[in-house]
DNA sequence: TTAAAAATTAACCATTTGGTTAAATCATTT
DNA sequence: AAATGATTTAACCAAATGGTTAATTTTTAA
């Protein structure tokens, strides 16, 4: 492993758990096992530091799909591909959401924004969205909306996880089970809301 | 207006503004327009003057509901009512779900879920829930996977509003009219989610 | 083998930060 | 009006923080 390398494994760690403003360059340095002096050698600045992290980090919650989305064809098919796929993401990052927004949400530095590759949700949510919806497939909803409430039903236990936790009366290894119980949860959920009614 | 109130003012934009590790104990005494040394003189330290802004705004997210919650009687009357709510709290305190959220993610401050006082939600969402499913009036769901899709659903675009924005490619009075429009899209949801199918 | 370049370190620096103090001002009571 | 207590201020402090520097060690190339 070479000093780079223990750096951005390290900075990944307290950038993601402490957040920009809660991380400390001494922290980084530690937990890299190595001089502080180093990471301005390598990295220059703080903010040059967490640029390289987040535009790392970012990719592997937006991900590019590519193969895999071939061989979903229609709507449904693939956002309940969205739905299992993003378990797996978060099941393996199950920090990053927090990261993620807590950086988009910081005062004066929205060019992060501009960073985020849509690319992955434009494709599954908007690809073939029309087209099945003139082919009578699915129901006429907002796409902009269900797209929003497919994310947010994915991603809000893991932004809200110890309150969860509270909230239920559940462990960690319980809630670990409910997320999993939850991929069905939700393709179910998205199977009701999709499915035309008979105008028989 | 007393000292005091100018403070807690002051000190609830920072805060939830720039989050616990962002605010500064100074830009808090600029805006209330006071001495520094009155912040102290008043909540002794800046973690005891956030435990006190986290205490009373959270109370905002949490509301106590009583007397509204009474005229609503079955399950998805209930979760119908907590999307209105949720959009007239959201769209008045649009920065709350993120100053939560950070808050309860901080490293080694656990204490703070303890604070969340979650009978609004429990009333809402296990109340009536097994009456109503026993007799027949919703479909067989997940209490828990449920309660936390609408909130999900009703929450998450408030968390990531500037990255949603781009995506749809909206401004901000266009995001908020897509908000309100959400209110009658989310309950739609509710309603194709939870009504029985005919077993006929 | 040796000189140049790259990597690493310890010590240091300027600024910022939360917090304190002692004096001054204001309000209240006798 | 004098004394007392509450409030406010300016100046100050120690610790922490991001960042630098100059010297040293290690690696590479001639």
């Amino acid at each position: 492993m070479t000093t780079e390398e223990k750096i951005i494994k390290a900075a990944e760690e307290v950038f993601i758990e402490q957040g920009y403003d809660g991380a400390r360059m001494q922290e980084i340095a530690d937990r890299a096992e190595i001089n502080k002096a180093m990471l301005h050698y390598y990295f220059r600045s703080k903010d040059m530091l967490f640029e390289k992290i987040f535009e790392e980090k970012v990719k592997v919650l937006f991900p590019a799909m590519g193969e895999q989305m071939k061989s979903h064809e229609g709507f449904m098919d693939k956002v309940c591909f969205f739905i299992e796929q993003y378990y797996e993401i978060l099941t393996k990052y199950p920090f990053m959401p927090f990261f993620v927004i807590s950086t988009i949400n910081r005062k004066d530095d929205k060019h992060f924004i501009e960073k985020l590759p849509f690319g992955f949700i434009k494709e599954i949510f908007f690809e073939s969205f029309f087209s099945d919806l003139q082919s009578g497939k699915i129901r006429e909803v907002n796409p902009f909306q269900f797209a929003i409430s497919v994310m947010g039903m994915s991603v809000f236990p893991f932004l809200t996880r110890p309150a969860m936790k509270k909230l239920i009366g559940i462990s960690d290894e319980q809630f670990q089970m409910l997320m999993q119980q939850r991929i069905d949860e939700l393709k179910n959920y998205v199977r009701l809301i999709l499915t035309p009614t008979n105008h028989a």
